[in-house]
RNA sequence: GGACGGGUGGCCGAGCGGUUAAUGGCAACAGACUGUAAAUCUGUCGCUCCUUGCGAGCUACGGAGGUUCGAAUCCUCCCCCGUCCA
């Protein structure tokens, strides 16, 4: 474990106690939203989303945001606070949680961040580098550049930042593009950058929990869950943030499901293939987060549902042990 | 009974004499991820072996024969499936 001293958002003192925090993380549909609200229930805590697609606002059924009705009074952090055609980047995500995490701390609760989108949980604890934030003026530079000549980023990216070009796959557009732009804009390459230290966040000691059921009863879960939201509104909810206006070339709609959801609206697909391209997709993305799970340090697995009376108790035991454990930490010292 | 069309690796589907263990896609498995990450991208994918190499051997394109230096690809017979005519 390295630390860093770059931080400059949370309590920085080395020796000051530290806070709990509880995250609950995992593939999408392993059931975190109800442990999330178990936990936050049982511990006075507030939870803070940790979904990249949940912070859009109209995009609730494909999303599988937590209805009101059901969030049993329990304050939910970073859900619907931008509009879909906001940019909205893991920069953003970490900085607005930090501050959230603040904000529940010093109201003496429990924060329980609740998510599966492993690079927005990467870049509130482990932090980002200080680097530049997007230009897309500059993207759409070079975007155009690379239409001209297929493959020109990436070489012009081997020259630029070899280190950083040795890492990007050459058909990897969008991490070729942002390397240069780092470059570009910094005018030092992204891997010094990156090595120089990220602002890791500092001030809290956290639980961090990962939801792995079995993968065959997952993928049936995913499958009935996503025939569901076609058929409860889905293509409904897609029409409805259309005729608000919003573009559908509005990055949100480019997820799963979402993007089914809208082919079939436009005749491009029939229902059947719609919903099946979904299914898949949803499934892979599935397996997408367990890999990246499966590398982020210090976790704990939870093998099972969240949404399982056992695994939920399991959980809660784990927690009370924890934040006994977090309250007596301070006092060892002395 | 007759006329066509077809049977290809877990599935779909190309190939239609050689450089084809056989393009693609799906599924499966593994992985990457440095500010739009539900995105984007990569690898493996018949079996066995090893000195892990654009390695060796084996088994493969419904079945059995045949033609050929050589066949998934041509011929014969047989077995299935589909459409049409009786």
């Amino acid at each position: 474990m390295t630390t860093h001293s770059l931080d400059r958002l949370g309590p920085a003192l080395p020796d000051a106690p530290e806070l709990p925090l509880v995250a609950i993380l995992g593939a999408t549909g392993t059931g975190k939203s109800t442990l999330a609200l178990e936990v936050a229930q049982a511990f006075h805590g507030e939870i803070v989303n940790c979904d990249s697609l949940q912070v859009y606002r109209h995009f609730d059924i494909g999303t599988a945001k937590l209805p009101m009705a059901e969030r049993r009074g329990i304050p939910h952090h970073l859900i619907d606070i931008v509009d879909p055609h906001e940019t909205f980047t893991a920069g953003d995500f970490a900085g607005r949680a930090r501050r959230a995490l603040a904000d529940i701390a010093a109201r003496g609760r429990l924060p329980v961040i609740c998510g599966g989108t492993g690079f927005y949980w990467r870049a509130l604890d482990a932090g980002l580098f200080e680097g530049p934030t997007r230009d897309d003026a500059l993207r759409a530079r070079l975007s155009a550049r690379e239409q001209r000549r297929a493959g020109s980023l990436h070489r012009l990216l081997r020259r630029f930042d070899a280190a950083a070009a040795a890492r990007i796959h050459a058909h990897d557009m969008p991490k070729t593009v942002r390397a240069l732009e780092v470059r570009l804009l910094a005018r030092r390459p992204m891997t010094e950058l990156f090595r120089a230290g990220r602002r890791a966040l500092r001030g809290y000691r956290a639980l961090k929990l990962v939801l792995s059921p079995e993968r065959a009863p997952l993928y049936a879960r995913l499958d009935k869950r996503c025939e569901s939201m076609f058929e409860c509104g889905l293509l409904e909810e897609v029409q409805r943030i259309l005729n608000l206006g919003f573009s559908p070339s509005v990055k949100p709609f480019q997820s799963h499901g979402y993007k089914q959801a809208l082919q079939l609206l436009r005749g491009e697909l029939t229902r059947e293939q719609a919903l099946e391209l979904a299914q898949r997709n949803t499934r892979r993305y599935a397996k997408r987060q367990m890999t990246w799970f499966r590398r982020e340090p210090e976790i704990e697995w939870i093998a099972g549902f969240g949404d399982d009376r056992v695994i939920a108790r399991q959980v809660l035991e784990r927690t009370a042990a924890f934040l006994t454990l977090a309250n007596q930490k301070p006092s060892e010292h002395f």
